[in-house]
DNA sequence: ACCTGAACACCGTTCAAGT
DNA sequence: ACCTGAACACCGTTCAAGT
């Protein structure tokens, strides 16, 4: 598993075939499938490893819903981040219904602290959870056309990119503000202003 | 190109292969490297394809830029619904940098009818995207699982899923919304309420 | 300009058989 | 319980050669 997730580093996601990755591990491709049923079984299990290793933030007082959700989007982000195509082979096993949904319930559990009925709880842990993935995927596809240098000359740095005023991070963090502020409308007591995020 | 959207109309992303493309076109598959250089520029022809198809709704005169870009937005999930697995290859192909950007484009344009930084346009219009991306590819792969059947017994209609009083049409909305409602704030002209997305 | 034929270097997965 | 060896049915891509 360990040896999984360093090809997965080394290689990328295209590359870590069943293959390669038996190689790794000195056996033969087909001993894999005494350990799991299918390949995509053994990425859903790789991607469950990813998320674990999400640092929980330290629970403080005064936390309101939105800082404990921005707090866990961050940290999934972080861990995402922490390995090459972390999103992309995140975002596959969930959208495959493979692998537990680690992340959906620690979102779930910080808008959980607001006052919301269940339902908007739900849908707005999943669109966290959407903006997220898609979010970190570009974020390392991006990372991984610069370093490759494959995208060439103008194209590299966009006017739009080169205008923006903020990095990765504080893109990240604006997005997810968005749809807290968003969310901030449907608490069921009437709030008198709508709660910063951070 | 009609044939290939047919091929991933009736077999799905996945068995969307150069050899069964060219099969198809009853030709050989090495012709097909004579109109594209690549498998991902294919896909990333058909993909630009689907978006192309996405209904333009009309412009009216009281239209507001949340009304409008929720329009832009609903049009996008209807193109992309269209074709089994619209969501994923739309997504890997724009992934990949490949493509046009119609889809933004287009989102960007109903963001540029409020009065908002430029930075602001962009980075709303990007969270519009990712999460338009990721939720229709997750209703899609819902929609294929249920049909198959693959989704066995009580995992087929989870508890919450059941409890949520709304189709995937509103679940989409609900989701836009949200980050309408977090736009919203931002506009420079300070609004003396948050306006209705609808 | 457009396509064929043949090859290269791979895949995921299965399954009898070994230890 | 855990792995090997060999096979099956595929892949994307290249490239000389044909018309």
């Amino acid at each position: 598993m360990a040896v999984a997730l360093r090809l997965l580093d080394e290689t990328g996601l295209a590359d870590v075939t069943m293959r390669r990755l038996a190689g790794a591990l000195d056996v033969q491709p087909s001993a894999l499938y005494w350990h799991f049923t299918d390949k995509q079984t053994l990425l859903a299990a790789v991607s469950d490893r990813i998320l674990d290793r999400a640092p929980v933030p330290p629970e403080r007082e005064g936390d309101t819903w939105a800082g404990r959700a921005l707090a866990a989007a961050r940290a999934l982000r972080e861990a995402l981040l922490a390995y090459r195509d972390g999103a992309e082979l995140v975002a596959s096993s969930l959208a495959l219904g493979l692998g537990g949904n680690a992340a959906r319930e620690r979102l779930r559990a910080a808008l959980g602290l607001g006052d919301f009925d269940a339902y908007i709880v739900d849908a707005g842990a999943d669109a966290i959870l959407q903006f997220l993935l898609g979010h970190v995927a570009h974020e390392q596809q991006r990372m991984q056309a610069d370093s490759l240098g494959v995208i060439a000359a103008a194209h590299a740095v966009r006017a739009e990119d080169a205008a923006q005023p903020f990095g990765q991070a504080a893109a990240f963090d604006f997005g997810v503000n968005l749809l807290l502020d968003g969310l901030a409308k449907h608490v069921r007591t009437p709030s008198p202003a709508a709660p910063l995020a951070v």
